[in-house]
DNA sequence: CACTCAATAATGTGATATCATTTTTAAAAT
DNA sequence: ATTTTAAAAATGATATCACATTATTGAGTG
């Protein structure tokens, strides 16, 4: 029997899309980066296609998109799953991540304005209500727009889609330290990004964003890593 | 009446690729990366399906993994074009390419053998052949032979989507840097990165690999960016 | 009970058809 | 000549189909 794959993401509506194919995208990407989608689960065009009523060529779109962005994988034979995380391609996505974040911060600096700043603070506030309520899906997604506002405020960047692809690929992980690792703390490195942003400070903004990377995935994505090891 | 997209390629040959997508994906790749792409023409998906001998449906998968790699853009009328360098864009490109590769070799470091080196050297003498020869684009897929060559003995990296992303999208900009400045020297910074592996010298190694980038395209792709703009 | 292997089902790939939208064209109007 | 505009052609998106390859199943065998 077909094993259903779960994608219990709040319905977004195939509408505000320009193509079926977007939507389709779009749904795919978030459940991958919300790690609603397991690590290890194949997909297939037409089961997809299937679950969400359409024909496959769309599904057949998002999903080489999808895995040019090295968040499904492609068997050689031609099957597709979610990849798992291993200790050593773990290692090197927190340090690619670290590098490109660092990077899109500091080009970011000369653009930052005192609006862009004011807008940072209203996502980062809004974290702050989330984390008391550990709604984790939505401040995941909080998280994520608080460092792309920072990041696109350089309205030349080319750097966004490889950080879009490091977030993919470590999104199905994020969701299992969150949901096994038991003390999770979200521990808040954003008030030290803005206010670095704040004196224009371009080293204190780049350990603040080092710092926050090492604390938002790193420590408790290497304890958990060793502990599937020890089992 | 339809211009004709110049594919003077050296044709590959469907051989030895797992499917047709994967070969026109290839074919383009090093269209674009060659330049023998101008910048500005826009592709539709029937026209080079005809000029392949194909059905759009592989033409379109190529296409759409090009353009999730911002080898080619879409615009907002569902247009493909190659597109068009601009100053600030050029900037922002080779600051990430010096990033990634600077991130990339360092990476890279600790898997350096002596078998590897050897074969660095190899690749590296080839190009000294080349360069002599003028043969433009021998010499950039050696070029790039010998930048992949030593950031995959990483096994775990995972960084090379982005670097060649970055390269997709200078690729057909280089090659106008070399058609039109005159005194396009190439000079060859190969030489003290094999020096810096041999003594395991990261910081020389770091250093290197940024010299050979802003040699190899940054100086002079800002010549002609200047000499365009005051046109 | 474990293993082999043939038949059956499911899958990805690529070709074709259809449709709405966009681009091109060329004739008409100024 | 230049602009306007309506008809024609071309295009991308999606659905469907055929086919070769791969996975699954289950009966037979040890």
């Amino acid at each position: 029997m077909r094993k259903n794959i779960e994608l219990n993401i709040p319905e977004i509506g195939k509408d505000g899309f320009a193509t079926t194919q977007e939507y389709v995208y779009e749904r795919l990407k978030s459940a991958v980066m919300l790690g609603a989608i397991q690590p290890g689960t194949s997909l297939t065009m037409r089961g997809l296609a299937v679950e969400l009523g359409l024909s496959p060529t769309p599904i057949r779109d998002a999903l080489r998109r999808l895995s040019s962005e090295s968040a499904v994988e492609i068997l050689g034979n031609r099957r597709m799953i979610i990849p798992t995380m291993l200790s050593q391609r773990f290692e090197e996505l927190v340090a690619l991540r670290t590098t490109l974040e660092v990077h899109a911060a500091r080009r970011a600096m000369p653009y930052i304005s005192e609006v862009l700043i004011n807008e940072l603070i209203k996502i980062d506030d809004e974290m702050d209500r989330q984390i008391e309520l550990q709604n984790h899906d939505h401040l995941t997604l909080l998280n994520q727009q608080f460092h792309r506002t920072l990041y696109t405020a350089n309205p030349n960047q080319t750097v966004m889609p490889a950080i879009n692809s490091v977030w993919l690929q470590l999104g199905p992980f994020q969701r299992q330290v969150i949901e096994k690792v038991e003390k999770y703390y979200i521990i808040d490195r954003h008030k030290e990004i803005i206010a670095a942003l704040k004196i224009r400070d371009i080293e204190m903004l780049s350990s603040a964003v080092e710092r926050d990377v090492f604390d938002g995935i790193t420590h408790s994505g290497r304890e958990l890593l060793k502990a599937q090891n020890a089992a």
